[in-house]
DNA sequence: CCTATTAATCGTAATATTGCAATATTACAA
DNA sequence: TTGTAATATTGCAATATTACGATTAATAGG
């Protein structure tokens, strides 16, 4: 149906399942790179840096901005955006809670 | 289009992207989870696990097995499970060279 | 005020994903 | 061999995602 049944998971299953989705799309983890080689942030070359459309590219920065991962300014006619460290550094952790899990699992297959 | 211009980004965008799509599913977070939690293979009990139709589980473990991180193995009518410990740490130094890519990064917005 | 520039939003087409019922397949047991 | 249990596959409907052209809104500069 397209549609996951997300009542039946819990509202940590589905956060994570949110913030992993949002990486899962090439465009949306080049713009964090972009954001992060710059070490600063950027205002209006991401169309060109990327190479889609620009209401393409649009959505993706929305995409960032609705798990909070990136913060936008208004500079004049262009928008400036940068990581949100704080909420980088939070997923981080919550990401790795999941990715060190394995402690003691068994390859038993 | 639903369609994403791979061809845009490099190999290893496509790959991290590609991982964290997996990611990106509640069903499939959970069934990672129940496989770390019983420490062992879980040989056809995921179906009330977790809640879903037996044709949908059945197709997130193929998209788990896709990205190579579960493996199975069929006993009698019956196939277990388990995590791919060696995929999954290969994935986790992946992950993480993504994560910890903020070292110096400005929060300037 | 007028115009150019930039980015967000709208509308839409193409494709992907999720979920399940029905069916096929496989292995075992009687 | 026949029946049963477990899993995979197929086919399909509903919804989501991706992408882009066109439009809109906001601002800067003249």
């Amino acid at each position: 149906m397209g549609i996951t049944k997300s009542e039946i998971f819990t509202r940590e299953q589905n956060q994570l399942a949110a913030l992993a989705k949002t990486f899962g799309h090439p465009a949306r983890l080049a713009i964090l790179q972009h954001l992060f080689s710059i070490k600063d942030c950027v205002c209006g070359d991401l169309v060109e840096e990327i190479g889609l459309a620009q209401a393409t590219i649009s959505q993706h920065l929305t995409a960032l901005k609705n798990v909070g991962l990136i913060k936008g300014s208004v500079a004049g006619t262009r928008v400036c955006y940068c990581i949100d460290t704080e909420k980088w550094t939070e997923m981080k952790h919550t990401m790795n809670a999941f990715l060190n899990q394995d402690v003691n699992s068994n390859d038993c297959c």
